[in-house]
DNA sequence: TCATAAGGTATGGATTCCATAAAAAATTTT
DNA sequence: AAAATTTTTTATGGAATCCATACCTTATGA
């Protein structure tokens, strides 16, 4: 792998565990900053915004999981867990909470990279630009902003979720499920709420959504032109 | 998850897991075919095709492995191995083949379903192509849009359906019963409708329609050009 | 050419699906 | 902890679509 700039906490109260991984991780060019625990992880993720995080399920304090769960709420930073061996069910559990991959200990530190080469190919994306134009809105994810006729405003945090993933295929039809994994949600309405609300940032004409339309029956697709 | 017609094939010797595995895709809506080794399978993939093939690494004659190997040679059809435990070796090795994902033995069904699920998100439909032209009209899968004579008109899911199935086989005869199965009515007044509706949206002067005909007696053919 | 079978279509009630305002709950900020 | 903001639920109305029916037109062959 060349040189990345890539930038992984790796989050585990056993301090051997989590030298020999900053060590392993450091010598294939991660730049690795670590955490003793869940309120250690959360202060540095405060500050630092990483492209990965590696968590242990089993921490004192709070878990991996729950840990997980609280950040994902947040944004969409890809989590690997690391499980104890043959925890099956927690390993499910990292699934559903919403974790992208998980590692069964004891494992080969050539595996972990495995997965993390794995991560970074789905998110190598070239990076959204600054200000994308949607139709005659322009929207800047950085500062959260959309501008329409004029008038600024501001994109709250499942929104700016939402209209990320969107962003990332437009064209692309997203079922309520899709969306709904995305934001962490189940219930259809509160999901057309949220369509509702893009759409009064959007939309020149709210009520005949140009951009950001329903396939009835099927979810929503943004078209960006 | 639907009823879906997702066709996977299970490898693996040992009686009892082909089984347990079948058993439990059946109840969720996948067609299984099973096989009880890498002669067996090959035998069968000769004759099918596959959506997700599921091979057992550890098996008497060729390994799974390089069974792995071998099919990703020819085709891509996605491959979830299952390992013995603890075979962390194995794992990476699996991977590298060109596997698509593991799991290790013992699984839980529920995980082998979310990892199939997995999958199949990122296949989706083998889609036909953006846009289909009949005759004098683009037709837009999609979009669900059909553009005739600079006009746009939508089209409906079960417009969508039909269409979409004939366009599978242009130039065949569909059965009243055929298009009722499609969609999931009987009464043939009723077909005929939906008929007529399409022809308006696909056809210059749909009274006579040159590409959705009637063949009086046996049904209605689509001719693409 | 007339009778009849087969196909075409306008219409509308029932149903399903979606949009949105408003309220309630949860979260964040002050 | 009060205030402000954001998220989620709920309730309701409206729109799209489904499906059947009745009636009309066309094709066919006796």
């Amino acid at each position: 792998m060349n040189k990345s700039t890539f930038h992984i906490l790796v989050v585990d109260d056993d301090d051997r565990i989590r030298e020999l991984v900053k060590e392993y991780l450091v010598e294939n060019n991660f730049i690795i900053t670590t955490a003793k625990d869940a309120f250690d992880a959360k202060k540095k993720l405060e500050i630092i915004k990483f492209d990965i995080l590696i968590l242990d399920i089993m921490m004192p304090g709070q878990s991996g999981l729950s840990l997980t769960k609280e950040i994902k709420k947040k944004d969409n930073t890809p989590i690997i867990l690391l499980t104890a061996k043959g925890e099956t069910k927690e390993r499910i559990a990292g699934l559903e909470v919403g974790a992208d991959d998980y590692l069964g200990k004891p494992f080969e530190p050539k595996e972990l990279l495995l997965r993390i080469k794995n991560i970074l190919e789905k998110i190598k994306k070239p990076a959204l630009p600054e200000e994308i134009v949607i139709g005659e809105a322009k929207v800047n994810l950085k500062k959260l902003e959309i501008r329409l006729n004029n008038k600024v405003k501001k994109i709250n945090p499942q929104e700016r979720k939402i209209l990320e993933k969107m962003l990332e295929s437009p064209g692309k039809i997203f079922s309520r499920d899709n969306i709904g994994k995305i934001i962490n949600i189940s219930k259809e309405r509160t999901i057309d709420v949220m369509i509702t609300r893009l759409r009064q940032k959007l939309e020149s004409i709210p009520k005949n959504p140009k951009y950001l339309q329903t396939i009835r029956g099927s979810g929503y697709v943004l078209w960006i032109k």
